[in-house]
RNA sequence: GGAGGUGUCGCCUAGUCCGGUCUAUGGCGCCCGCCUGCUAAGCGGGUUUGGGGCUACAACCCCAUCGAGGGUUCAAAUCCCUCCACCUCCGCCA
């Protein structure tokens, strides 16, 4: 939810802003009719209720003749304030609809344009050279059945496509990754979570994912309870309705979760091997501060990131993405991308956004200031989602045998390997 | 799943039977001030949140808010219905 105070006062802010991601600037227009109708019906009901409360003191007081005579006025009454009442609340629901549809105007910084107008920041590690090495590199699904590690016939045959079984070393390697993230975030200061990740439609609605997302969401049938595809969600809805402590601020969160996604609009894409699945598990970490510390937050979590991933050694870089590639809370996001060399691309691992007050507005996480309480600011950032880390380390760290080198901050949660080595010829 | 109970402005609490000066009581905490060698105690005042009007986004006025949503009524914290959460007991279960 963009803030209405902006929206009314500097409409061509937010025009600009819909500019910049290439939308269109008319739903301004129709968001500030919305406002207008919205504030006379708020206009009209309370006066009407106004005068229904006063004679109604007066109806209690009154006797005989009089009484009947107020009686008479304030029955009339009664029926023009419950009108006026519906039609409030019919015009609050109109303008929130339209409002809500309104993404968080992009950072000043952030590129303006759409997929393919990111910046590039940074590139971090080395790419193989496989054709120096001698030969040719395996993709990571290959590698995943010599080592017994991926199993994605067994997958499809029990849950359909798009999905995995880790086994052995998989397994191993997942649960090594998970918990060497959670450490890293512990170890920064953040508190460990495990969060639920079936929730009601108003965390998942707060957080901005039944929008245009909302074809990518599994729900429950018969129920109003939905899958959520990031532990961003429960984790912003955490502290919904809450007023948090100026002092308490931030409030760092790092969780382990499921992450459910029905991958709508992506029918034949990323469809060898497990880059692209149904089903993840993710370390998530989630900021809550102040609108003025979001930006610092902002880099802090990118710097989590970046540590991570030159941890794995592997070779990606940090891109800025371009307003209109951003999702509808972000104000500014930043992917880091790992080299994929079966695919001889750069392809998302982690990515983190700044949401500004625009999630904090719709799920009303407020803190105390100066002038009363003011929305917080939410972040949220990847430290790892399991399968792509896996695809990565496979193929960046492959032999010409299929074994794969473990890198040595990896080693010691996964029981002192060095080598992950096939199961098969 | 069955039976019963509870839900009041940070926390605790009065009020609900029997609708109307409830403009929601009191305590704790917190904030401001007074008093005071210091501290403690004491005294006085303030302290839900959201929205609207008017405007300097102040002050002031108004509306909503007693778990949520409906209903009855001139009038609802109070009566009725539905839902939600929590607690106790029973049943089932990883």
């Amino acid at each position: 939810m963009i803030d209405p105070r902006l929206l009314r006062d500097e409409p061509d802010l937010i025009r600009a802003a819909q500019t910049k991601r290439g939308l269109s600037a008319s739903v301004v227009d129709e968001a500030l009719a919305a406002d207008e109708a919205r504030r006379r019906s708020i206009v009209a009901f309370e006066e009407l209720r106004a005068e229904q409360k006063v004679l109604g003191k007066q109806v209690a007081r009154a006797q005989g003749e009089e009484k009947t005579a107020l009686l008479e006025r304030t029955k009339a009454l009664a029926a023009e304030v419950k009108a006026a009442e519906a039609a409030q609340h019919e015009a609050e629901e109109a303008y929130r609809r339209i409002v809500a549809t309104i993404p968080n105007p992009a950072a000043d910084a952030a590129p303006a344009g759409g997929e393919d107008d990111f910046v590039v920041l940074e590139e971090r590690g080395t790419k193989r050279d496989f054709a120096a090495e001698g030969f040719e590199p395996r993709d990571h699904l290959e590698l995943g059945r010599m080592l017994g590690a991926i199993d994605v016939e067994r997958g499809a045959k029990v849950s359909g496509s798009r999905f995995y079984y880790l086994t052995g070393p998989g397994a191993d390697l997942e649960l090594a990754l998970v918990n060497m993230a959670m450490d890293q975030a512990r170890e920064a200061g953040f508190t460990t979570v495990i969060p639920p990740t079936l929730v009601k439609p108003r965390a998942m609605e707060g957080t901005g994912f039944l929008g245009q997302a909302a074809d990518d969401v599994y729900r429950i049938e018969g129920q109003d309870t939905y899958l959520v595809g990031t532990s961003e969600v429960p984790l912003a809805a955490y502290h919904s309705d809450e007023i948090l402590d100026a002092g308490s601020l931030p409030k760092r969160y790092v969780a382990f979760s499921p992450c459910f996604r029905k991958e709508a609009g992506s029918h034949g894409k990323d469809t060898r091997g497990i880059f692209r699945v149904h089903w993840f598990d993710k370390v998530e970490m989630f900021t809550f501060t102040t609108l003025e510390e979001s930006e610092a937050e902002h880099q802090r979590l990118l710097a989590q990131e970046i540590a991570w991933l030159d941890k794995l050694e592997l070779a990606y870089r940090v891109i800025d993405v371009a307003a209109g590639d951003l999702g509808l809370s972000a104000q500014r996001k930043f992917d880091c991308e790992a080299w994929i060399p079966s695919q001889g691309k750069y392809r998302e691992l982690t990515s983190t956004s700044n949401c500004t007050d625009f999630q904090a507005r719709r799920l009303d996480i407020r803190t105390r200031g100066e002038r009363g309480t003011t929305p917080v600011a939410t972040l949220n950032g990847t430290l790892v989602a399991i399968p792509r880390a896996i695809v990565a380390i496979l193929e960046t760290h492959q032999q010409a045998d299929g074994s794969v080198r473990v890198p040595e901050a990896l080693q010691p949660y996964l029981q002192g390997r060095t080598v992950l080595e096939p199961v098969t010829g």
